[in-house]
DNA sequence: TAGTGGTCTAGACCACATG
DNA sequence: ATGTGGTCTAGACCACTAT
């Protein structure tokens, strides 16, 4: 049996047998991990081709000289990211494409970046101010009490695109105006340590005021993409909280969901 | 070991003892997400309280009289829902709460009604057409080729809120639009046996054009949120191509994100 | 009936964090 | 040195799908 080639029916054979996949035991990166890499290099490159695929998995572990579960947990992997489509009975299937990234705690700079727009950043404020009441509320700190205030006008091209307004707990972490000019927030977050976990995000929008229109470049009354954020570390601690604004003729939130099942 | 009591420090101790579970392996449902949903269920409730908690997974599954790797699996999920935290050399431990629900492939109908917002529709358009070069595309089809086009107007507390575009494949349902406005397009699907894998979005903003501003009782230029999106099923086939607009006075997104780790 | 993924077990050893 | 989670094994039985 699992002869290949006795049945020409739409859907394909697995090409998975001609694949052979490197596994380095001895590498401190989990097996399931490289051939949950592998694995996906083999799909983004399509030599696994989407549609049908990936003969059972304890054939694939006999062949790979692997566990079961450990097969399993690379396929999940994958799963999860919706790559794969496991249907009981049936077989996992490579996902007929379309899938991007999941929407991603990024920063905004970030985001440009990968598009290739060369981002630049001007710092426009970065004192400490007394707690507006929404601020304190969403930092979990005493109204009134110190927070960092940051204040950035983000430029491509030379043309404003974002104005972010960013609050930060005091002595959390130490906001040089030349390093985040550099390098973004997030970035430096991460740098100093701080593992982000999850966010709290709110995306609306509404019509420019002078100040704001002045500030980017823009009519008085254009429509704006806004978004307030309320980021916390891994043990729920908020780190950040930012209300910015996108000029929304430049800039979209652009991003993939999956499905929970 | 294992004395409780004996600490007192910052560190809560693991409550968890104090608990029991109650677990069928009689059940249909497996034993993992048995045990999942009553950790969640008493984390939701605080009997578990955040900050610190759950020792080892040893002794826990023991106590249980289950393998580890079922016990794993159960915590694993609620890591993945971001209600868990593991640190290796230390333990599990409740999130600090300010967790809510990840962001999800929602209809606005959904949304709505989970806000008790007694949402309305009105189909104002449900015919077949030509498809746009755009929404061909997006669903796959050969332009010109037919689609349904479905036009609905969301109402709550008789207030529009959204203008709604959909492009579906044609036969792909039956688009009754009397069920239509009292369900929502996305219950039709998932009733109808389609289960929807991903979807790609695009948000962004912009001014209300007169035509518009009429129809959402707003004054030309008003901002207004809008998306796209196009959804897959779990073969990759794209089920649905929506356009709408939304009352950014009115409405706006809000969710939850977690970091990939 | 045969083949697939879904679940579960009872161990083992390792890497990392902490005292 | 100890305790934790992280990884991995080699089986087993079940539920579902297809033919």
């Amino acid at each position: 049996m699992a002869k290949t080639g006795d049945r020409a029916r739409a859907a394909a054979e697995p090409a998975l047998s001609t694949l052979d996949f490197a596994l380095d035991r001895g590498s401190p990166v989990p097996l399931y991990h490289q051939l949950a890499q592998q694995l996906e290099a083999a799909i983004e490159h399509g030599v696994l081709a989407p549609g049908n695929l990936l003969g059972n998995e304890v054939d694939l572990s006999v062949r790979l000289g692997l566990s079961r579960p450990t097969v399993r947990q690379a396929i999940q992997s994958l799963v999860d990211k919706g790559l794969l489509v496991r249907r009981r009975g049936v077989g996992t299937q490579v996902v007929h494409s379309h899938v991007r990234r999941p929407l991603e705690l990024s920063s905004l700079y970030d985001d440009l970046e990968a598009a290739g727009q060369g981002p630049t950043t001007q710092v426009v404020r970065n004192e400490t101010v007394p707690a507006p009441a929404g601020v304190a509320a969403a930092l979990g700190l005493a109204e009134g009490g110190e927070v960092v205030l940051l204040e950035r006008l983000r430029r491509t091209h030379g043309q404003p695109v974002a104005l972010l307004g960013n609050y930060l707990p005091p002595g959390l972490l130490d906001l040089d105006s030349a390093r985040l000019e550099a390098t973004g927030l997030y970035r430096m977050l991460r740098t100093a340590g701080i593992t982000l976990h999850s966010a709290r995000q709110t995306v609306g929008a509404r019509s420019a005021t002078a100040q704001e229109a002045a500030r980017l470049d823009e009519k008085e009354g254009a429509a704006l993409l806004t978004m307030q954020r309320t980021a916390y570390d891994d043990t729920g601690r908020p780190v950040e909280y930012g209300t910015h604004i996108y000029r929304a003729s430049r800039y979209s939130f652009d991003f993939q969901l999956l499905v929970r099942s």
